[in-house]
DNA sequence: ACGAGGTCCTGCGAGC
DNA sequence: TGCTCGCAGGACCTCG
């Protein structure tokens, strides 16, 4: 489930293909694709320098002249550099296959094309841009920013903090174990949080997101680096995945719910007020 | 404008 | 053993 530090760990792994011309690519399954058509794709990327590869959100950005690719890993994605032929475990989920100009093989695999690609010019860009909250690791992501999107809303906070017009980057893992650290119900209604949890909440996101890159992510089971790694951040876990387990700050049980927008929410309702 | 809930997609593990 | 079923969830959509 890629969310931003594993992005962030691709899109770093990966820096070596900027500077390449893609040959040609090949596309197994067109329902990954949005807004544009394999032919369309197929035929843009082909001949294309990789100028630079960044991530916006939880999303790598491959600009090539006046187009991006945006690929949007949504769950079991992941993108890799083969220098060899695939083997056929390897080619079984490679979606989109790019042949680049020194010969080697950038393939995004995606087993359960949760996952999408957008072929975008430079209007298409600044309208996904602009959709978009600001990066919670850029000074742009203020305590009053932040603050004011709570209290304008009564939805739960932690609905509230994987929204990305609200602040990008930040899923289900991320989300979880940032209001664990700040000690707040992840079911607590946005205007009720107030302040100094709203500061509590933002510090301790940027604190952990920043320790997650540095483990190069977290792999519970599809996730992968841009060199096939797992990352380790799920060794420094404090709550997801961790439901029926004790706290490890106070040892009570820790409770399970799929009551916010039906997603896996684990916390400590001893700590979490 | 906002919130709630459905949909996509496949592999895996629990339960019978 | 072999089957069904529920679950994982980011982005996007519709409905009220």
């Amino acid at each position: 489930m890629p969310e931003l530090p594993e992005v962030e760990t691709i899109v770093r792994d990966l820096q070596h293909v900027v500077g390449t011309t893609i040959r040609s690519a090949e596309l197994t399954h067109v329902d990954i694709l949005r807004g544009v058509t394999r032919p369309k794709l197929l035929e843009g990327l082909k001949g294309r320098r990789i100028d630079t590869l960044t991530r916006r959100a939880k999303h790598a950005v491959f600009t090539l002249g006046d187009r991006r690719l945006v690929v949007q890993p949504g769950m079991t994605g992941s993108l890799l550099v083969h220098t060899k032929p695939l083997t056929p475990e390897e080619a079984k989920y490679a979606v989109l296959r790019a042949t680049l100009s020194d010969g080697r093989l950038l393939v995004y695999r995606d087993v359960r094309r949760i996952g999408t690609l957008l072929w975008l010019d430079a209007k298409g860009w600044a309208r996904y841009d602009s959709a978009l909250g600001p990066e919670p690791l850029e000074p742009e992501w203020t305590v009053e920013h932040f603050a004011g999107r709570l209290a304008k809303s009564s939805a739960a906070v932690k609905k509230i903090l994987m929204d990305q017009k609200h602040v990008v980057g930040i899923g289900n893992i991320y989300a979880n174990e940032a209001l664990f650290a700040a000690k707040v119900d992840p079911s607590k209604p946005g205007k009720k949080v107030g302040i100094e949890a709203a500061a509590r909440i933002r510090e301790h996101s940027i604190r952990i997101l920043e320790a997650a890159i540095r483990s190069q992510g977290t792999t519970f089971r599809d996730y992968r680096t841009g060199t096939g790694e797992r990352g380790n951040f799920q060794l420094e876990l404090f709550v997801y995945g961790r439901e029926g387990e004790p706290c490890r700050v106070c040892g009570t049980r820790l409770s399970g719910t799929h009551d916010i927008d039906a997603r896996a929410t684990v916390f400590c309702h001893r700590c979490q007020t």
